[in-house]
DNA sequence: GGTTAGCACTCTCCACCGTCGAGTGCCAGC
DNA sequence: GCTGGCACTCGACGGTGGAGAGTGCTAACC
């Protein structure tokens, strides 16, 4: 248990780090600060929090620095979120409405936004069905030989592939074929389609069936996820030297968030969660903070998230993270209503 | 016109700064190149490429590096193509094989093998037609009030957008709503759309004829291009510093290959055209060149670029742009054909 | 007991300096 | 035209030393 005074200069410790990069020395947090104290008592305060795990030392006559132990202590109890400001809101609402209606458009648009926000990178995930059903399947007429097999899924995607006909069809008889094919597929998932193929006899349906079923399946093997705002993250002097900022970038083009998720209790959508360094059981990570959210609904769930580095202006970005969430969700349900 | 001795050196000079990016001094030249002349000859010829242009100085007692011209002259008359090893085909084709059927799958898969193979970004953007023209529309049931609309363009993009429904209607109705709508919209591209929109009495008709328009003007908004193989160009020595590589993330989210093609002659495709440093119209690209080439045929066209540092492995790269601009051409009308 | 001033100690940062080595450019001689 | 020799230039490197920033400790004070 901290004492009242060690917590509220923990409180400061964090934020004089996190908005200038430099270890803070107990002269700076009395200078700044009029603690009624001198120095030195600041020192011996500090020299506890220390003994206590929550700030380090990078060399003997340096100041302090926080732990991952020290922020997540601030951020359990020390912060007080910084509420997005009126027109702050209104921004990035209207941002949002520049967007095309392409789902991709939206979601990199979303990133972006965010990430400038929060000055580092985001990564956001399609929102998609764990095991989408389908809602919806049409033949659409390419050519004599071949027809466009399209498949609407109940998490709202959108997928075609090209079929080949055996023989040349009207659109009239692809329609009705169509309309066959949904019999067998509507409202069930890609195992349940496998199952059911086997069953059918008309071969070209039984094709164009396992067809639908790949389509549902697609999501797991193309990559789901967009990763905006690169510059603004690598402008942090964490990764001043190419050494490093190589490192981010290397790292970062291989991160997958849904992970985080995993390992951690399924959240609900709306909640926000924050893991920091050590916390993150990908050993690549520990020098990094994520703050993550779901976005969506029952029928789709996607991932939203911050990546940086532990120092981290915890008390902005997880309020926006928890905004721009709340906002892709509502123009997702809109867009499907 | 260069005698034939310097023309050689020049060559060397190229291609051992290419290797190395260290500058090249006349002594290491006669050491790893058997030349027949001392070093002090060989430095009286490297002076006079120096007046001429072709290379330079970083300062007076460092080696010789290429200038653009140099590189130029290198490319133009020096070199020979480095052709791709039989088993580096396959490979390469064989890892394109590995792509699903998604569009933007093969394009990043693409972009990420052929800058795995040069060691430097890449660039492409989706092929499309500059003025696509409705191939086929049609109308699947989403919800009682939606239908979504699906139109398929002439160069291979499927687009779909929620369409509001002024009352119920079964897929039958649906079907043959869209019959109508495709004597309205098929084969034609948006601006006649639109005007031939005027004319259509039935309101609803009108607005989805509308709808089709903007879909076929869709691609004009949204970022068209994918990037790959960061990390492979920011590993170059010309980036070794924090800053110089920040800067070269922010000019790549941003850089356009696109305007490349249209300052020059449109080319054939099939063509691969180089641009080195100050031949780039663009004026923050100074230090860098493009290697660009189309792929795709009459009814798309996409871009595929190659950027990296002026100090480039043209040999290697030019031959392979060009192989994997083949390569996807083909595939790209296999997938339609 | 908590607080404080004072001071020794540690460590980084930076500027300075001299040396070394790598190259060139030029000249005189072959 | 080629070459060896040589003076000259410049960057890279390593060591040194001082300045500055901080801490930790101790002894005194309230």
């Amino acid at each position: 248990m901290l004492t009242e005074r060690r917590e509220s200069l923990l409180g400061l410790v964090v934020d004089e780090y996190v908005a200038t990069a430099l270890p803070v020395s107990s002269r700076a947090l009395v200078a700044r600060h009029r603690l009624g104290v001198s120095p030195a008592t600041v020192r011996n305060e500090l020299a506890k929090l220390e003994d206590e795990g929550y700030i380090t030392h990078p060399h003997t006559s340096a100041g302090r620095v926080p732990s991952d132990r020290g922020y997540r202590y601030y951020v359990e109890v020390l912060m007080t979120e910084e509420p997005l400001q009126r027109d702050e809101a209104r921004t990035i609402a209207h941002q949002f409405h520049q967007a095309e209606r392409s789902l991709d458009e939206w979601l990199t648009l979303a990133a972006a936004v965010l990430a400038s926000a929060v000055t580092n990178a985001v990564v956001v995930t399609r929102p998609r069905s764990p095991l989408p059903r389908i809602r919806n399947v049409q033949l659409v007429q390419l050519r004599t030989d071949a027809a466009l097999l399209v498949a609407v899924m109940d998490d709202g995607a959108v997928r075609e592939r090209v079929l080949p006909l055996s023989a040349p069809a009207e659109q009239a008889a692809l329609h009705a074929r169509a309309e066959r094919l949904g019999e067998h597929v509507i409202g069930r998932a890609a195992a349940r389609i496998r199952r059911e193929a086997e069953t059918i006899e008309d071969a070209e349906l039984a094709a164009a069936a396992i067809a639908v079923a790949e389509l549902a399946e697609e999501h797991r093997s193309w990559q789901e996820t967009f990763l905006e705002g690169l510059p603004a993250l690598l402008a942090q002097p964490e990764f001043a030297t190419g050494e490093r900022m190589l490192d981010a970038v290397r790292r970062l083009e291989s991160y997958e968030v849904g992970r985080l998720l995993q390992v951690a209790e399924p959240d609900a959508v709306g909640d926000t969660r924050v893991v920091i360094g050590s916390e993150n059981p990908d050993a690549e990570m520990q020098d990094w903070s994520v703050v993550v959210s779901r976005y969506g609904d029952d029928d789709a769930i996607g991932t939203l998230a911050v990546v940086g580095p532990t120092r981290m202006h915890y008390e902005r970005t997880i309020p926006r993270v928890r905004f721009v969430a709340a906002l892709m969700g509502s123009l997702l349900h809109e867009s499907r209503a």
